[in-house]
DNA sequence: GGGTGCGCTGAGAGCGGGCTCAGAAGTTGC
DNA sequence: GCAACTTCTGAGCCCGCTCTCAGCGCACCC
């Protein structure tokens, strides 16, 4: 996997408001999801450390004072909460993301978004659980933008991530959960050429088993509502993937 | 280290009259409950502490100094009456908010109040902790309001939050209690996709053990009175949660 | 210029999220 | 003690969303 990433022009990169990398804790039990996690993280260009059990886990918080912990309900040794109260003991303005098993839902996660903190429930994409993350560091007021707040903008084409709104010039468009995620992955990463493979890894969760099929499927939904007459801006590469780019005028 | 949380847009916050933030002590035996109660406490941008017992609460305070100090009624040590007592020897202009048992209201809580101070029965909403603690710091005239007064408006939506009143286009809109308590969470957060789990969090009681249904209903129910035949302001985002914005032109 | 395969799109099935209605249980006020 | 209101549960329905399948067009290669 590639580690050493340069942002792309016009990558929106988040930073700690020195201007160093953001500091993340990733705390799963499973090694290979945690992985996948962390690559995602150090993909933005941040700053990650990993533990697989509660224990470890304010360990490392103590040592790394990071901005921001994912952090997994179901550890082998303690529950969430306690060592959400650690990690409040260690940092009191720490972010934290949960994970949890969908069924888990309705449970325990009781309180939890209450502080400002979040959770995705597996099996999610990683596209949500980075947005997710950038959404409480921005709200936390750690972070740093590097662009221009919360909208982001590619060309005529805009995009407000909290309010879940899309306009191409200056016109409403109306998308799905689906088409959403996979255009704010294409606006992170304008005059990129993603794969979809690529494509598949960061907007679909991790346990989905089909084809590659579905992107081109979903390409073709965006460009019904993005470019709809106007100028194109979602383009295809051939044998190598799609590309967002502002319009040719 | 930043550790206050700048409010989302069209969040109105308090701080103290020097600007900085509000100092708070929260004293419960329950640490779980300590802990969402700071939590949400930090999310409005305050200054937090905790402590367990009715010593340790003295001692916090005495080195914090509070504004205000969320004091359970039922604490393993001492009563909450005594700890008043002592934190008015620490600090004469305190404000104190009690929590106490829905069946224990009635005798001596009377005569507390009578002081300026407020108290919630348990099981409470974290939304009308917070609420409560802002009219008791604004009342003291410890608080300045950055935004504009206790009066809030979303296009031509207001909400009265002392007066408890709302209306759409100058019409008078009457809410049921939880209806008003959402439609306030909504307000303090326009533009802002909320979700379900969140709205739950915040609006419902720290131990309700219900269904994230309760929440479409109630929604259903505010459409019916605030939307009402008129341009819509509630919207549903499928997937992701509830906005409110003002009513396209 | 013809073949091959990649990419595009229309049709449609299945599913599940979200809305509404009806009613039970609890609360408040007269 | 009754009436009005509020809150919440359960059931059923509808429709939007997601994905599969299949057929076709077009780009590229020889």
């Amino acid at each position: 996997m590639n580690t050493s990433r340069p942002r792309g022009p016009g990558r929106p990169a988040l930073t700690r408001t020195d201007g160093t990398p953001i500091r993340v804790l990733v705390v799963d039990d499973d090694p290979d999801l945690a992985e996948v996690l962390s690559g995602a993280l150090r993909y933005e260009g941040w700053e990650v450390r990993t533990a697989g059990d509660g224990v470890s886990a304010v360990a490392e918080a103590r040592d790394l004072l990071p901005d921001a912990v994912v952090l997994d309900v179901m550890l082998p040794d303690t529950d969430g909460f306690t060592v959400l109260r650690s990690l409040h003991a260690v940092r009191s303005d720490v972010c934290v993301l949960f994970l949890t098993a969908r069924d888990a839902v309705e449970d325990r996660i009781a309180g939890i978004t209450a502080g400002g903190d979040d959770y995705v429930t597996k099996p999610f994409s990683l596209e949500e659980v980075v947005a997710r993350l950038r959404g409480l560091l921005r709200r936390a007021g750690m972070a740093r933008q590097l662009e221009d707040g919360p909208r982001l903008t590619v060309g005529d084409l805009t995009m407000d991530e909290e309010a879940r709104e899309v306009t191409r010039g200056g016109e409403l468009v109306e998308l799905s959960p689906t088409e959403f995620e996979l255009l704010r992955l294409l606006m992170h990463n304008p005059r990129r050429v993603l794969s979809k493979a690529q494509i598949l890894d960061r907007v679909w969760s991790y346990d989905f088993g089909g084809q590659a099929h579905v992107v081109e499927l979903y390409i073709s939904y965006l460009r019904k509502k993005v470019d709809a007459g106007r100028p194109p801006m979602i383009h295809t590469v051939r044998g190598a993937g799609y590309v967002l780019k502002p319009a040719a005028r």
